[in-house]
DNA sequence: CGACCTCGAGTTCC
DNA sequence: CTCGAGGTCG
């Protein structure tokens, strides 16, 4: 039955190579000619494959791999752009402190009083336009900073771009700078009509502007309704003396310049612009992160001059996440696949940072009670870094009189049975293990995340049919389903069955310490499964370890020991790993599951990422990272070398900066992962 | 033993 | 992202 290794590894380099060769056809079908040929999700079936193979391989993984594709694609559509004057990026600030310290180091610098700037940073794609003796010559984007893309014939459709500047005496070659973006009302509508053929919508404003300039068709361009804001130049015979009048000048050459742009004349005015802006930021229909602060005169922007990323006379402003302010409909909880119990807050739903929330956790007992947080009560409502739903805590004026204080409910929420809570302990638990739907659901979507056995195709509510009928008591059962059963299923066809059976073989070959993870063993996540297969390669030998051994594991302590080995000391769960020994899955890690040697420009570097990044998913960045040698850590502490901050990052940049760790935006993180 | 890092677990929205 | 709590180090 075993096939020689080298079979196996050989006809594994066969499929790889298979699976590259498709997958770079497929991102041409659609970031190129946007034409895909194949659903999403068999995309997504595809670059799963791959990435298996190469977790079982590493020695396969090649630089160029899809599978190791980091941020922006390459693109071979348009040609590069050289920009005449780098096009830099701005420093942040985040709050009043940081904006007074930012202008008093330059009113110190000058030793003058000094007039600011103060317009809208619009969140779109920055452009640069060349225009030669007054006419349009090329468009480009930013790129890295450096070289963009010319993008000429897709910027050309924008009606609001001249093709000739107005007026006469225009310089030989003059480059301005602008942010392309597309009206709110217009990506409402756009998305609406993709979402009715079917297809994808844009996650954000930004994005559908990216992708509708990034046309290789100029048409589709065209009919995307784009819009522009120009606010400023790079490049220029300069003869004015301010900002502001190169502006009326640009706006009097028939260049879209934002009418709300505002001099002032202290930091207070443009603390005041600020202000007015973070209340308004929705009574304009382009989606805008700040404000944009710069100095006037452009003698004393000479005279500060820049570092090698951003100038030293312009600052971004950065609103904080927005908040808003909804009603407690219910508090709820849920028992989770531990059996932890957690509350949550049903909310009156309400539209906060782009979308509407509903569900607020409330993480526990003892954090209901810290807040105070009762039904029916006004609370405060945001999305933590912009995309977790956070309850800050209620409007104690607006609490009828006589609402009592929120009670923990005394059992299960799904199986009804009297919830425990352990002394000095903040979690009421469940303690109904095998018995309780909730727990059994949750375990089983646990099991076939991608974190641990990576069975696509089994999701939430597959898995709840499948418990409810009785076919799968626990995960075990799952690889023993046959297609008769699952036709029975509602909307269970042969395609769809065929997809289920074939994820569920496919999910047999897990590295030990993803099968670790999916037994849902408490305490036992990511990073402890890893220190377990570490030292124990096969499971038997885990099971058989002693307190000792286990306690002998650096980072594994004498809570986690005995966890452990109660867990294999449970005739139960010894039964679980034989059904799952029978089922054929692997159950020792063979010696070649070693990591890759790539270049490790980051070796030795520990390193927090926080808030959004343009090119990045946070998944991406945290692989890209740990590929490059570094360890990628959730908190920042005295021990972190940098802070990757991205889009309204969250407390971790207050505490870089409490604690004068480095931070580092998107673009020079990419910097240190090439070096 | 306390301070400080980390990790685990649950979570929302599209 | 958040909180609670385990592990380590001084």
């Amino acid at each position: 039955m075993d096939q020689p290794p080298d079979r196996d590894r050989a006809e594994a380099q066969r499929r790889v190579e298979e699976l590259r060769t498709q997958i770079r056809h497929h991102d041409y079908r659609y970031h190129v000619l946007d034409e895909p040929e194949i659903a999403d999700a068999e995309y997504d079936e595809l670059l799963r494959e791959l990435k298996r193979l190469e977790e079982r391989f590493p020695e396969l993984i090649t630089p160029d791999s899809p599978s190791q594709r980091v941020g922006g694609r390459p693109s071979e559509l348009f040609a590069p752009a050289p920009h005449l004057t780098p096009m830099l990026s701005l420093d942040n600030a985040f709050s009043r402190e940081e904006l007074d310290a930012w202008g008093k180091r330059i009113e110190r610098g000058i030793g003058n009083e000094v007039d600011f700037v103060c317009e809208l940073k619009i969140d779109g794609l920055a452009v640069s336009l060349l225009y030669e003796r007054g006419f349009f010559t090329r468009g480009a984007t930013r790129g890295d900073g450096r070289v963009g893309e010319d993008i000429t014939a897709n910027l050309r459709t924008l009606k609001q771009i001249p093709h000739r500047l107005a007026g006469t005496d225009h310089p030989d070659r003059l480059e301005i700078r602008g942010e392309v973006y597309l009206p709110v009302s217009v990506f409402d509508k756009l998305n609406r009509e993709l979402g009715e053929r079917g297809d994808r919508p844009f996650a954000n404003p930004r994005n559908a502007a990216a992708g509708s300039l990034r046309q290789k068709d100029s048409a589709v361009t065209a009919s995307r309704a784009l819009a522009l804001w120009i606010y400023g130049t790079g490049t220029h015979g300069r003869r004015l003396e301010r900002h502001t009048e190169e502006l009326a000048a640009l706006r009097a050459a028939g260049l879209p310049v934002n009418q709300v742009i505002e001099r002032a004349g202290s930091l207070d005015d443009v603390w005041a612009y600020c202000e007015k802006w973070q209340r308004q930021r929705h009574d304009v229909d382009y989606q805008i992160d700040g404000v944009v602060i710069k100095v006037d005169r452009f003698a004393l922007r000479d005279e500060l001059g820049a570092t090698s990323k951003a100038p030293r006379w312009a600052l971004a402003f950065k609103f904080p996440p927005e908040e808003r302010t909804s009603t407690v409909q219910q508090i709820a909880v849920n028992t989770g696949r531990t059996g932890k119990v957690t509350p949550f807050a049903v909310l009156d739903p309400v539209f906060v940072g782009g979308a509407r929330v509903t569900y607020a956790t409330l993480h526990n007992d003892h954090e209901v009670h810290r807040k105070d947080v009762r039904v029916g009560d006004t609370v405060i409502v945001r999305r933590a870094g912009d995309v977790i739903p956070e309850v800050v805590g209620p409007v104690l004026e607006k609490r009828p009189a006589g609402t009592p204080v929120w009670e923990f409910p005394t059992h299960c929420p799904s199986c009804s049975t009297a919830l425990v809570r352990k002394e000095d302990e903040a979690d009421w638990r469940c303690p109904n293990k095998a018995g309780c739907p909730s727990q059994s659901v949750e375990w089983l979507f646990y099991f076939a995340s991608p974190g641990a056995m990576d069975i696509n195709h089994l999701g939430y509510e597959t898995g709840k049919a499948l418990l409810r009928r009785g076919w799968v008591r626990d995960p075990a059962d799952v690889y023993f389903l046959t297609a008769e059963r699952l036709a029975e299923l509602p909307g269970f066809k042969e395609k769809s069955i065929q997809n289920l059976l074939g994820a569920i073989a496919a999910a047999k070959n897990r590295p030990i310490w993803r099968l670790l993870v999916g037994l849902n063993i408490r305490r036992v996540g990511e990073h402890v499964a890893q220190l377990l297969a570490r030292r124990f390669p096969a499971i038997d030998a885990l099971a058989a370890a002693s307190l000792d051994d286990l306690q002998a594991i650096a980072g594994i302590g004498p809570e986690i020991a005995a966890g452990v080995q109660a867990w294999f000391s449970d005739p139960e769960n010894l039964a679980l790993i034989g059904k799952l020994r029978r089922a054929g899955l692997r159950m020792r890690d063979d010696e070649s599951a070693q990591k890759p040697a790539g270049p490790q420009p980051l070796a030795g570097k520990t390193i927090v990422i926080t808030g959004t990044m343009k090119q990045l998913s946070r998944e991406e960045a945290t692989g890209a990272a740990e590929a490059a040698g570094a360890r990628v850590t959730s908190s920042v502490s005295k021990r972190t070398d940098f802070v990757v901050v991205g889009e309204s990052p969250g407390t971790k940049h207050e505490k870089a900066v409490a604690l004068g760790v480095e931070i580092v935006d998107e673009a020079e993180f990419l910097r240190r992962l090439r070096r």
